[in-house]
DNA sequence: ATAATTTCTAAACCTAACTTTAGCTCAAGC
DNA sequence: GCTTGAGCTAAAGTTAGGTTTAGAAATTAT
């Protein structure tokens, strides 16, 4: 099924079990780089299964499609991580997970404070300050029970 | 500032830190419901400062606004939390909270078996099937360096 | 009374990570 | 050689949780 010379797309979606929409997305993002053939159709490295399995694991670990470049492109050569890359890598997506699970511990513990207490208000509730990476506080501040800081 | 009857939508995002337009998109999304004035404004009651911290915290908790409208129509008479209520549905944020936890203390405890292996192979790694509730996992399986179930 | 501020609605826009669609070309099998 | 199936591009659609914009009406301040 594979040409003698590079893979096609659709070969790469069985393998990884990506849509083929995904990973011409990823290209279009600057995680993956095929050539062409002579009638315009991508064409992959090997390799790049490898490189797909590590954007779709570095994903699980909360890392966005830029970061995951960011990433790949941080490699000697910018190459598809090998076993060695794959082993300093993944001790960074264990720094990153560490950090997600503390945030969401120190949640829980602001929470068990709180649980009986149905304050809900600035001052003796620690709730609203826990910083939980999801939560994107985009703009301006939010106070709760209607409790503004001193102006 | 305050109308002797019903508080303003200005007043209410003022009180709570949220934008004016957050504020008329919860209602749209039925987690609040005010009344209007002779002029077709919004007036809401004092104790809607306290359903949109309870909004607020939910959130933090990684609750979607469809869940949160859910646990507030869960309450008897389908009324804004009471201190009582907050307990209540404070140790239900508590157990979600605890599986997002361990869901991601097992991702980390997958990963300590993986670094330093570089597999990234489907029979020997068992990243791939960790589930994070972050991983959307839309459509179809997904296999690791093309190895496949046996067919 | 007039000016300034708030509020109103509806619709469009935003990000992330993709998918779907439309219309067309390329490649493979018989 | 003809018919499928696979691949191509560009643009639009999807979900969540909102924000922004535009133009009009209500309210508040002076």
């Amino acid at each position: 099924m594979s040409a003698s010379h590079g893979l096609s797309i659709g070969y790469l979606a069985e393998r990884t079990g990506l849509a083929v929409s995904a990973i011409r997305y990823y290209e279009a993002q600057g995680l993956l780089e095929p050539w062409r053939n002579a009638g315009g159709q991508r064409r992959f490295h090997r390799a790049d299964i490898r490189r797909l399995s590590f954007i779709m694991i570095a994903q699980k670990f909360g890392f966005t499609l830029p970061e995951i470049r960011d990433q790949l492109q941080s490699l000697p050569n910018k190459r598809t991580p090998t076993k060695d890359d794959w082993s300093r890598l993944s001790a960074g997506f264990r720094t990153h997970l560490d950090a997600r699970i503390a945030t969401l511990e120190k949640l829980r513990d602001d929470l068990d404070g709180c649980i009986g207490c149905g304050c809900l208000s600035l001052p003796t509730c620690a709730l609203y300050n826990a910083d939980d990476r999801a939560a994107k506080n985009g703009q301006g501040p939010r106070y709760l029970m209607g409790d503004r800081p001193e102006t």
